[in-house]
DNA sequence: CCGGAGGTTCGAAGGTTCTCGTACCTCGTC
DNA sequence: GACGAGGTACGAGAACCTTCGAACCTCCGG
């Protein structure tokens, strides 16, 4: 695991655990995050700037289920968190998934274009 | 949802929800399973001819957890059950999920071929 | 007709998940 | 220095999941 300044311990790819991504995809709340941030342009973004109708608390749960399934990278700056997808890490082990789970999720509400 | 004789009542692909799929193939053995009728010919299969370690009601309730996430459709023929993928079916509906995750299982230590 | 293979239902135990509130920490700003 | 925004740690509650055994059902084969 990684242990730059203010990076939050994450697991090597090599150890993330198709089951625990599942599980992590499961949840509406974790789904919906991880979907802005696949068609995000990869940078950096605040974790408080996702509209999570949900408590404090119950965010940094969400946060460090998606950072031990594998799925994101934190930092903690001092007075607020930022995450990153581990987007080419991800898709290197996980090949097409983030993109079909994209797909499916984007598609929602527009059967017919 | 269907009624035929010997048919389990499943939902409709446009009920089914994608965090319970999701949640569905995150359990190893219905993982297993699913991967099993995946690379299979789609034709119908005994429910006793997959080799799980677990006690008989076990099954019944992971096999239950399938057909409500819609995944497979069952029937009861007397002294055995039967199930089958909808494939088609699920394919329409969450284009290219089950070829991703089968393809990610399938891979399992075959990194370089 | 009896036995066994295959299944379901029920109830229960043990673990995990999601949720929250409270207390506490750390910065930047006024 | 005090305040607020953003977060974490901890504890607790409710719900759910996986698992099992026991009791029961339904057929097919001898």
């Amino acid at each position: 695991m990684s242990s730059m300044p203010g990076e939050l311990p994450i697991p090597e790819m090599a150890a993330v655990d198709l089951g625990a991504v599942l599980s992590a995809l499961a949840d509406p709340h974790r789904r919906a995050v991880v979907l802005e941030l696949v068609d995000g342009d990869g940078t950096e973004r605040a974790c408080s700037s996702f509209p999570l109708p949900i408590a404090k608390s119950t965010r940094t749960h969400h946060w460090r289920v998606l950072r031990e399934a594998g799925l994101v990278r934190q930092r903690d700056a001092g007075n607020g968190t930022f995450v990153r997808l581990r987007r080419d890490e991800f898709e290197a082990k996980f090949p097409g998934l983030l993109d079909v789970v994209a797909g499916i999720s984007t598609a929602r509400s527009a059967p017919v274009r």
